[in-house]
DNA sequence: AAGCTTTTTGGGAACGTTTCCAATAGAAAT
DNA sequence: ATTTCTATTGGAAACGTTCCCAAAAAGCTT
């Protein structure tokens, strides 16, 4: 029934020769006469030869695997730059083996153990909204495992990171909100300790400074990302004696949920309250009115994560950490078109 | 600079102990004495043992891993889907490795190879818009690794399949629209040899049937999954003499490239031509108008299938192949809200 | 024809585990 | 005191590779 799977040793005696030089032979060692290296990959094909994948990472110490932790993998942001991982690795030779932290801290420690056992050649990690320190990546640290993180980046290790311009993006959206004629533009950011809410948070309040508008702490919100969160959040700030005319939502998915909302209430989308959202996923583009929002490259950031990984990878000794910051493209939808 | 993690080894000679004690002492076996065993475990967290996990797999020819094989990562029901995967695998102690196939089928059989080389306990799949032959599977049946098929399935292999009830929701979705008062109702399907494509198109037909609506073959147009070809399909069938009043499309992405063309020419829906989809994406939710459509449990179907390939990994002599159908149901917005 | 280099091959260790089998020690039983 | 038993430990093989080193074979040179 279950039939084992054939090995070098099977060829050798099959063709009565040794161990070592079916491994050249089919390795493309150049030690190896023609003819031999030719019935060695007739043999190895008759047979169905596989080679074990697991043997050759024991013996090299070098799994040709590449780790990847991220919050989910159902949104579209993540699915997407996982494909651009997945992607790049293929193209290198390379598979990617991959965990959810589902935006968990203990869950994102237990990943991490996980990938320090199955020793993979380098780890792409985005952080959990619940992550504060970094105890747990020091493991990886200090075997000299490459370790790159994308879009929810660690600001205080001295690794390789790879994001947007999270504050010239927001400073874009807010400055377009400004511009449209919006005051009392409103902020609902994400958890405190991600980089990416502290940025965006970061360029939403260098562009009121920069127009002059005041900073009201009343309009800064801080949401997890659950849905009932946004909504009451949401409430708050429409329920407010001086409301918002504007809202620059941390993602496009707090922002289709602060739309919602708003729609409820029987307010209209742009004229009583503009919004903007950050991502550009696909819902944007549909929803009514369809959605301002400044998009990331999420392949790209995928794609350029994995080149960066593995360049570190193969050439451990020219490795200097660097921050790749990509350019993010404020899109302007119906959302925010309003006669100034 | 680059340390080597620690191993059994490092620990016996650390302890004066052999390796065997140690590997006893680490696995909980009964036989070891107390104090040794304390002591080892000691040793272990003090010299960061981390169980070096490619050993393992190589001794006890056991990976713990199981492989997915999916035609994309973007879009949003096969993510689900691998999320669903991800979550349960995780739960019962596996991990899983991930490829697209990126509908190609060569590709696809590069993946099925790799899988085989890294000796995955498992393996998961949906097949490419291509596969139309099996013979890359053989090899993995052949050796006994459980291969499981969710949603584009294989009918010609006697394995398990996890999938929804495609023919039953087409069904409900076409007898929606007769009973909204359709009666040219189109059918823009997937490619051919897709599982999915045939059962929802054979959906379709019975429910005309039954409803003795004459079928007209130049309303039911095989598309590939690409815009440009819904986008010329949409044009055809809007071009007819005698245009359709209604679309079924084979999902939700070809539904709303068909709703954009739609809208383009200045056409009502659902007034003028009512739309059904399928898969209920979220974008069907937020699109104007909201699209009706056949919701599939794709988290589910990811949980179900890793769930059960799990039991076969892990209880193969007791192991039947079995078909999984899952229940869909269908979500009616304004697409086809329209006075009968 | 003997020595030399070059080409090709084989043997065996090693990677880090697990596990079978044997060995030791002490305790219990006679 | 001798035997028998149990509890605990160590040694070593094995999983399937790769690669170092030595050995054999073949081709050159003198």
């Amino acid at each position: 029934m279950k039939k084992e799977p054939t090995t070098l040793r099977d060829i050798a005696i099959n063709l009565g020769v040794s161990i070592s030089t079916v491994s050249r032979a089919l390795s493309g060692a150049p030690e190896v006469n023609d003819q031999t290296k030719e019935a060695v990959l007739k043999a190895a094909k008759k047979l169905n030869y596989e080679p074990n994948h697991v043997a050759q990472s024991l013996r090299s110490n070098k799994t040709k695997t590449i780790g990847i932790i991220v919050p989910n993998l159902i949104s579209h942001f993540f699915s997407a730059t996982i494909s651009g991982i997945q992607n790049m690795a293929a193209e290198k030779g390379y598979n990617v083996m991959i965990c959810q932290s589902n935006e968990s801290f203990a869950t994102e420690v237990s990943n991490v153990q996980m990938m320090m056992s199955h020793r993979v050649d380098g780890l792409l990690i985005s952080l959990s909204k619940e992550t504060e320190t970094y105890d747990h990546l020091h493991p990886i640290l200090n075997r000299g495992i490459p370790l790159v993180f994308f879009d929810r980046v660690c600001e205080e290790l001295n690794t390789s990171r790879v994001m947007v311009d999270d504050h010239d993006g927001a400073f874009k959206a807010t400055e377009h909100l400004i511009e449209t004629g919006c005051r009392r533009i409103a902020h609902i950011s994400g958890p405190e300790q991600l980089s990416i809410s502290k940025n965006r948070r970061q360029g939403y309040l260098d562009a009121l400074q920069k127009h002059n508008i005041p900073v009201r702490e009343e309009l800064i919100l801080h949401s997890s990302f659950k849905e009932e969160d946004v909504a009451v959040h949401t409430h708050t700030l429409l329920d407010l004696p001086n409301p918002p005319d504007a809202i620059f939502a941390v993602n496009d998915l707090v922002a289709v949920q602060a739309m919602l909302v708003i729609k409820e209430r029987g307010m209209k989308i742009p004229e009583d309250i503009a919004m903007v959202g950050f991502t550009n996923t696909p819902v944007s583009a549909f929803i009514e009115p369809s959605l301002t929002t400044v998009a990331q490259p999420a392949y790209q950031i995928g794609h350029i994560s994995a080149k960066h990984i593995l360049e570190q990878i193969n050439h451990p000794q020219d490795f200097i950490p660097q921050s790749i910051v990509l350019k993010t493209e404020l899109i302007v939808r119906n959302s925010s078109r309003r006669k100034a």
